[in-house]
DNA sequence: ATTCTTACA
DNA sequence: TGTAAGTA
């Protein structure tokens, strides 16, 4: 695992960002029994992901949103699908966001 | 030498 | 966000 150090020359992030982050609850980051921050590899995709979300977004809120659904798509496949008792069979590449764009469609009620 | 937290600008 | 202070 790397250091917080490594992790500012890798990402272009200062490490007043990074700590920043994840305190706001954008990622969570493990730590040595002394207390420092250790990070993975892909924890530098995250903060790569974040640093150019929120330029071209702005708003924690919104990274932290589009950030769940990047781990939803992960966590939970086909099998939920079914359950939605989805009938399509365009392929999902973002599991959360379809949900979300079924939940604001009206639906007119099954006679 | 590095990192950490807290706090002020 | 940057930076200073006092630690671990």
């Amino acid at each position: 695992m790397l250091s917080i150090g490594e992790i500012e020359r890798r990402t272009g992030l200062s490490s007043r960002q990074i700590r920043y982050y994840e305190q706001s609850g954008l990622v969570r980051f493990q730590r040595t029994p002394g207390g420092q921050r250790r990070f993975s590899e892909e924890d530098i995709k995250t903060l790569l992901l974040i640093k150019q979300l929120l330029d071209e977004e702005g708003s924690v809120a919104e990274v932290k949103r589009r950030l769940r659904d990047q781990e939803g798509e992960h966590a939970l496949p086909l099998h939920d699908i079914s359950r939605a008792k989805l009938t399509s069979l365009y392929p999902v590449s973002n599991r959360a966001q379809l949900l979300r764009a079924l939940r604001s469609i009206d639906v007119p009620k099954p006679k």
